[in-house]
DNA sequence: GTGGTCTAGACCACC
DNA sequence: GTGGTCTAGACCACG
């Protein structure tokens, strides 16, 4: 469900971060549902348990998930996180917008190329 | 004509370099025209001549400015370099695009963005 | 395995960057074997940790190691690298062959030269 | 005759240097030819004077020509250059083929290299 | 005055 | 522990 690339130079819990909110915002997470727990995750990719711990905390901080001392971690409200997530790839959107008018191009020029994709 | 925002946690030598890109990929910097030498820069920025060469350097590898010993540092051909950098901002879109895709989203909500701008 | 000479006016860091460059295209290092820590080999060589760094950056832009962070630096498919090495070798050759040919001489004084070692 | 590239990184004197070594070596200038002045050639080129001394001088040092105050600079004897420069690429080949042989490379890469060109 | 390299020492993010 | 960035200050080659 989850997997790390070393060779990719983004942090292992920001990879971590990245692949839950979009399990999360696409609904193959669903609300309440119990995502692995920080020793199981840590096994399976064979990487740090404090790694782990570091991402479930930060998706925590983000409210994407909620914890339960002593039973684990759980998706929070999914369609809530869905539009956070819209709204989180929007403003991305906007930096690369911003970039482009920055740089010479016009806007016409980006939309042209996501209708071609 | 250039700045730099300490407050932004990406290397103040990749602000140099970015802005740089944008200043020559919009036209404002013309080829073969002379920018700011080293020391200079770190002057007016008060920052570390060292963090300005290897900003400089960096601009250079990437082939937006070549370097003369002695006299200084030069734009290249600029209008080779504003292709470069719109190719470069279609790369960002794309990644955008596919982190749209991995969250559930639809590509005509982005294109709707950007036409409501 | 690898170590320096201050009457050679090449960079130190450029020292280091060749020779590992020999090192892993001629198959001493393997793929993703771990070389040396950044001031592991400082102190091994007594030089400053910037300058080891610098190297390590270099090595990395052009293909040859990966690095992950707070892990350490990995020797990336030794395969192609090897194949890259060969190319930048025939292009020193090149290199000596125009020279030849500038100053009148026959490619075939090279060739004999190269024959009778 | 001579010409410099600013785009080229090394030396502007350096450059100087070779071309008239190249220029003595395949018998364009002749024995006791006189070669163009510190000033001229300054001027043609619209370069520091500096910089033609450093080269002639650094010619001189070589062998390649004699100054005679108040008179000029003026090609060694062309023959025996020849042979000097000829010597001078052989050792430039000698420095690939050892570079060669330290990434595990054929010489016998290197001949089908230069036979094939 | 220009860029290029190196040292010494510090702080941060990551694991 | 790891690599990445930055500062401060020095020396060299080049023009």
């Amino acid at each position: 469900m989850v997997w790390i690339d070393v060779n990719d130079s983004t942090p292992i819990y920001e990879q971590i971060v990245n692949q839950f909110k979009n399990l999360i915002a696409s609904g193959v997470l669903t609300t309440d549902e119990k995502i692995p727990s920080v020793r199981n995750m840590a096994m399976e990719l064979s990487i740090n348990p404090n790694t782990i711990q570091k991402a479930y905390a930060e998706l925590e901080r983000q409210g994407y998930i909620y914890t339960v001392k002593g039973r684990g971690n759980f998706v929070s409200q999914a369609e809530k996180l869905a539009k956070l997530k819209t709204q989180e790839v929007l403003e991305h959107l906007e930096s690369v917008a911003q970039e482009a008018e920055k740089s010479g191009m016009e806007i016409k020029q980006l939309i042209d190329y996501l209708e071609s994709r």
